[in-house]
RNA sequence: GGUGGGUUGGCCGAGAGGCGAGGCAACGGACUGCAAAUCCGUAUACACGGGUUCAAAUCCCGUACCCACCUCCA
């Protein structure tokens, strides 16, 4: 059985073929650290990190390179305006963005470098790209270098576009560009930069260019060329390109395959443009718990436009919530649930992530398992114990399983401790309404369900006895 | 101006020539003391106009509207 995947550079549909047989390389760009993650930014940490786990079951062995990128442009405004030290800004937001993959159990990736790490390899590549022509220091005293554009064929390729219909780059005054359109790679310190946010080089005291950090990152971790490079759609043009265009300058093959996920927009905008923060990860995860969220983003496919709306996040939040009482349920009758061999995902399911990640048609699949599941729940216990145990492997695959103990509230079993001592509670009252109920005494036993729903706390009737879930 | 994507039922969201993905909500039924949960069933779709075809939501042509990128962006 073959992965396939959508290409964006070749815009289509292709068999993924790994440059070494069992093992893939891939990188994707993280974020600029600058400001609070909202749902947009992990969006592609979610669909990413299926991606990753979908290599990894399908008996791949994966290199998965995330950077985030903490100098540039955006981080040194944003920390003046706030009057705090840059890196603190840009560390603090990391720490965030941390906590908010955490949330939504998005896995470490192999590695996560940062761009101001990695200083003397970008200083390296530049030189190179010097070397070969491609790139060249400012004759003006800016200190600035660029890529030259015009000197590699190529450039436009990865977006299909020609040079002559690009527009003019504005990341740097081009006064010492010798095309509107070359980039920077290294930006010349200017007096109004902090000095903390400047290291040494070949060409005076300066900063990284934004793009160079990726080429640079991806060369020292994943070699000269490796399977798949990722990012969000915007960074298609100018970053992705700009990416290709001096990596391959630079000699190396760079990235087999492009994928792109699509954005989150609210209200038809995109969400960096709009709302501020009531959009970021604390501010949803008070709505929804984190497995709601991520179960709302991985139920649309990777490259579809999902419009953002709280009644859409709520609808999904009550769809997962079908499938972990149907776990819950089958727990109560199993003792506990096996998780199912990766080799018995049911094929439907595989065909679906083996055909560009079809994460909506998995989830359809899920939920057949789990109506035939709460069929068998009443009378099959063997048929349960199968189906619950291939639903928690599916579910495992798109990082959903909701027993992992990832997903419990606190490390530190509290959160058991308490469900204990709910339990003790809440025997005793169920107790009490069974009495009530079989002395036909319908007010009383009404009124102890209503006590406990008013709690928060529902009460399912089942043929053995009843169970109680928090709501 | 250049490049790419989209418009599917009350809502969300798949699919990509023939059999109505799935979910949420609604309605009817089963179960229940009544509910809840669960199961069974029902209805409502493919932006518009042409064309190709035995057959089009799907392919082609055109139109409308929306969105993204074109050097800050996930």
């Amino acid at each position: 059985m073959t992965i396939r995947l959508y290409d964006s550079a070749a815009r289509q549909v292709r068999d993924f073929c790994p440059l070494v047989p069992g093992k893939v390389g891939m990188y994707v760009c993280g974020l600029t650290v600058q400001s609070e993650p909202h749902v947009g930014h992990v969006r592609s940490g979610v669909n990413f990190d299926v991606l990753r786990r979908w290599f990894e079951a399908s008996g791949y062995q994966v290199d998965f390179i995330r950077n985030i990128t903490d100098i540039d442009d955006k981080i040194l405004t944003k920390s003046a305006d706030q009057s705090r030290h840059w890196y603190n800004l840009a560390y603090d937001m990391s720490i965030q963005l941390d906590k908010a993959y955490d949330a939504l159990n998005v896995a470490p990736p192999t590695y996560e470098p940062a761009a101001t790490g990695h200083i003397p390899e970008m200083i390296e590549m530049i030189t190179d790209l010097i070397d070969r022509g491609h790139a060249y220091p400012a004759p003006d005293d800016t200190g600035d270098v660029y890529f030259d554009v015009l000197s590699w064929a190529g450039y436009g390729e990865l977006t299909g576009q020609r040079v002559d219909d690009m527009e003019p780059a504005g990341d740097a005054d081009p006064r010492g560009k010798r095309d509107p359109r070359d980039f920077a790679l290294w930006k010349g310190r200017k007096d109004s930069e902090p000095q903390t946010a400047s290291w040494p080089s070949p060409w005076g005291p300066g900063r990284p260019g934004w793009h160079i950090e990726c080429s640079a990152m991806a060369l020292k971790y994943l070699g000269s060329a490796f399977d798949i490079h990722g990012g969000g759609v915007d960074l298609r043009f100018p970053h992705h390109e700009n990416e290709q265009a001096q990596s391959r300058a630079a000699g190396h093959d760079f990235a087999n395959y492009w994928m792109h996920n699509a954005w989150i927009t609210t209200a038809g905008e995109k969400m960096s443009k709009s709302l501020g923060n009531t959009l970021s990860i604390p501010s949803v995860l008070t709505r929804v718990r984190g497995i709601e969220l991520r179960f709302y983003l991985v139920a649309a496919h990777y490259r579809s436009h999902v419009e953002f709306s709280f009644e859409a996040l709520d609808e999904a939040a009550a769809g997962f919530q079908r499938i972990e009482h149907f776990l819950t349920r089958a727990r109560d009758v199993l003792g506990e649930i096996a998780l199912a061999d990766l080799e018995k995902l049911p094929e439907d399911f595989r065909a679906a992530m083996d055909d560009d990640l079809g994460t909506p048609a998995a989830v359809a699949v899920i939920y057949d398992e789990v109506r035939e599941g709460n069929k068998a729940l009443a009378d099959n216990a063997e048929d349960v114990a199968e189906r619950a145990a291939r639903v928690r492997a599916m579910l495992a695959v798109l990082g959903l399983d909701p027993l992992d103990p990832h997903w419990a509230e606190s490390g530190n079993g509290t959160a058991d401790k308490l469900t204990a001592a709910l339990d003790v509670l809440l025997t005793q009252l169920l107790e009490q309404r069974a009495q009530a109920r079989a002395a036909k005494d319908f007010a009383a036993a009404d009124a102890i369900r209503d006590q406990i729903k008013s709690a928060g706390i529902e009460i399912v009737d089942t043929p053995t006895g009843s169970q109680w879930n928090v709501i």
